[in-house]
DNA sequence: ACAGGCGAAACTTTATACAATCTTCGCCCA
DNA sequence: TGGGCGAAGATTGTATAAAGTTTCGCCTGT
């Protein structure tokens, strides 16, 4: 009877088909198989999921929230383009928060965790041999997340999985080469730290993971609203 | 023409009535008029505001994923009740992120940011010798609102007012005595430091302001759901 | 040939109607 | 008298229809 009426984590109430979408579109982002400036229309969403538009309204008003849609009065709504403005704030603030998280983590570890975190690299490994692309790209923000659930506070779990998604976004538009899924071997040794329940060499393997992340983009500075355009007539 | 196409500070769409609807269930939430636990039912405010459910929905909705709102699936909306461990949370989340939003502030400091500092600080202690105590409450978390404006930063910005939002219930529910609106000294000292530029005293005043506002709360921990039912009682 | 404007189509926004669910109150029975 | 069953009322969840806005194509005039 502990957790029964709390179906509180993210969503608050939202009937499962909301859920649903939410999550189908999310994941749709975060595999990058749906690209900046996509428009979501709301019936063509809709007659995916077998629903109606009020529904596909709530998600997409929920993930706008989120910061990975982004929706223009009267025009609909689009996945988001964030700008390196945006980009560089979105890491600033990961770099904030997850050294704090893992640190949080370290604290919280137990055999179940390290279990789960050691399948998760499994599969993450299992997924770059394959050379499963999109399965890398969401197993790597996966790792994040597991992480910030392992660290048992909400609020960061809630903030970050927004960093997360963001920063799926912003790695798509700014990555200079295309360098396969970079982090699993980072991840490899921020696991090993946290099983030595070590939380100096975690923080800073973590530090040392989102900035080397972040210097594989390229946030060229728009000089004006020059910008604007030349990323319009890219798209 | 810079900021026309730019309705995305945080409500990345909405017509104004929806706005209008979120802004004063927040302000009434924030001022302590409506209190932890309060249904607010969809025909209620549709009719205060002169909107149809849909709109309040909408609004609800967005409350809901700022934390303010709980809405409980066929049951309806209600203003929040933080629980002592979201509490701990929140302040945990404030004293990582605004030390590092006011450091920011200092490098952001002009002639303008300081008037409008000045200003607050003013309205801040005109309030409370009015014995405005609802006035006190909304301006003293608009004062960090105000630092997190000036920083620059749209994601801190975005995670702090939820966060201060969520503490005025916090302190609504667990403040010991009723000390009156505490923080206005404090405040008059951090802008002091901003004014001087001088980070260091910054992060460090905005610090133990954050942890002399937590030290007067009694966050008592549930043996069990023992609590609840006291809560439940005493309301 | 091209610029400007008119008009229709598509889409979003808002409102309303319907269905499902929960709460409450009254009644009956043990 | 206390507890449980059940129907009425109220409230939310969902779908659909009406209203408003934007967009795109086409047509006309220069």
């Amino acid at each position: 009877m502990a957790a029964k009426s709390r179906p509180k984590s993210d969503a608050p109430d939202v009937s499962d088909r909301v859920i649903r979408i939410r999550e189908g579109v999310t994941a749709a982002i975060l595999e990058h198989r749906l690209l900046p400036g996509t428009k979501l229309g709301e019936d063509e969403i809709g007659e995916i999921y077998g629903a109606s538009r009020t529904l596909v309204r709530t998600a997409l008003q929920q993930l706008a929230h989120e910061g990975i849609v982004s929706i223009e009065k009267n025009r609909g709504a689009f996945v988001a383009r964030p700008t390196p403005a945006d980009a560089r704030e979105v890491f600033e603030a990961r770099r904030l928060i997850e050294p704090t998280i893992v640190d949080h983590a370290v604290d919280a570890v137990s055999p179940t965790w390290i279990d789960r975190l050691q399948q998760h690299l499994s599969d993450e490994r299992e997924a770059e041999a394959r050379g499963d692309a999109r399965a890398s790209v969401r197993l790597s923000g996966d790792f994040h997340r597991l992480i910030a659930e392992m660290s048992g506070h909400s609020i960061y779990l809630g903030f970050l999985k927004e960093l997360i998604a963001r920063s799926s976004l912003i790695i798509l538009l700014y990555r200079r080469h295309d360098t396969p899924a970079c982090g699993t071997d980072h991840h490899a040794g921020i696991v090993t730290a946290i099983r030595k329940r070590d939380g100096e060499t975690a923080r800073a393997q973590m530090l040392s993971h989102l900035n080397e992340i972040e210097a594989e983009l390229f946030l060229k500075d728009p000089a004006e609203d020059e910008l604007r355009l030349a990323d319009v007539l890219g798209a």
